[in-house]
DNA sequence: GAACTCTATGCTCGGAAGGC
DNA sequence: GCCTTCCGAGCATAGAGTTC
């Protein structure tokens, strides 16, 4: 009997627990661990695929020290939907480990803002993608939303849908997140891209700058794109290679000509062009002597 | 190396235009 | 008339570049 009460006793505590724990779950307060493939991300991309080499590293090495945060499926029983720690969920992915994470009932809009409000704390994400997950926001929420959901004014909100409507997907896409980027520099792209005589080139041209990072490819593209000016002796104020890569920018007064290359982009070219100056100041004087003598 | 200048960015405000 | 949307402009700030 002493038994038989035991083990009811067990039930109690168990069942008074799973309560306990079901309770935490709906308030968002227990921390659990689930398996990754019964996740799947927010309804709303945000950020553009990245690198996660640091995370990965940084997770194998220290484990996964700040939970994401899910809802249960709306549609999917068992299944949950990511509010925000997408690139945490896919570095654990890829370590094969189980995803430490806070489940909250969410409704759609709860889940936009928390995963906006998040990417704000972080501040990493970059213009264009704040823009685009602003557009992709605006398929389904009311600007009140959204504005709630991202910090922002409805002037920056108005703003970052005429940019992202203004530009080709697959532009943006080649481009990338292009940290560092801002609203006005890319109101310049727009504007670049309205004026040019084949503006679709101006995805080509950003497809073949993979090698380079994401805001060199902006930097190349905007210009890639702007009108080459001719100066004075039929010299333009950027040489460019024939493939459009930028290679140096020159400066012209009446004092001096200034030929400046970009060390980061092309290092070897810069000391190739040092080293052939003596040799060409040679030329120019040996040219210089014949023409006197003739 | 410090001081200064320039440039780009984010944020905010105010006004215009259009819809209800 | 009110509200929403859009746009231009100004301000503060940070970072890079330049000058001494």
């Amino acid at each position: 009997m002493a038994a038989v009460s035991k083990s009811l006793g067990d039930l109690n505590d168990r069942s008074r627990r799973a309560n306990e724990i079901e309770r935490k779950l709906a308030e968002g307060q227990a921390v659990i661990e689930l398996d990754t493939a019964s996740i799947e991300p927010s309804f709303v991309q945000d950020r553009m695929e990245g690198d996660i080499d640091g995370l990965l590293a940084s997770i194998r090495e220290q484990g996964q020290q700040v939970p994401i945060l899910v809802r249960p499926h709306p549609e999917q029983p068992g299944q949950y939907q990511v509010a925000f720690g997408h690139r945490r969920l896919r570095a654990i992915t890829e370590l094969g480990r189980q995803v430490k994470a806070i489940v909250r009932d969410l409704t759609d809009e709860q889940l936009v803002i928390a995963q906006g409000q998040e990417n704000n704390e972080r501040e990493d994400l970059s213009f264009i993608e704040k823009a685009r997950f602003a557009a992709r926001l605006k398929e389904r929420f009311s600007r009140d939303v959204i504005t709630a959901a991202m910090s922002v004014d409805k002037s920056d909100l108005t703003r970052m849908f005429n940019i992202v409507d203004a530009l080709p997907v697959e532009l943006i896409d080649a481009i990338g997140p292009a940290p560092g980027v801002g609203r006005r520099s890319w109101i310049e792209l727009v504007e670049l891209l309205e004026k040019a005589p084949a503006p679709q080139e101006a995805t080509q041209f950003a497809l073949g700058l993979r090698a380079l990072a994401s805001q060199d490819r902006f930097k190349e593209v905007v210009t890639h794109l702007k009108p080459r000016r001719i100066v004075a002796r039929g010299v333009p104020d950027v040489l460019a290679a024939p493939d459009g890569s930028r290679l140096a920018q020159v400066k012209q007064s009446k004092a001096k000509v200034e030929i400046m290359i970009d060390r980061k982009a092309t290092p070897d070219f810069a000391a190739f062009v040092l080293e052939q100056v003596p040799a060409l100041y040679a030329e120019y004087r040996a040219k210089h002597r014949q023409k006197k003598e003739a």
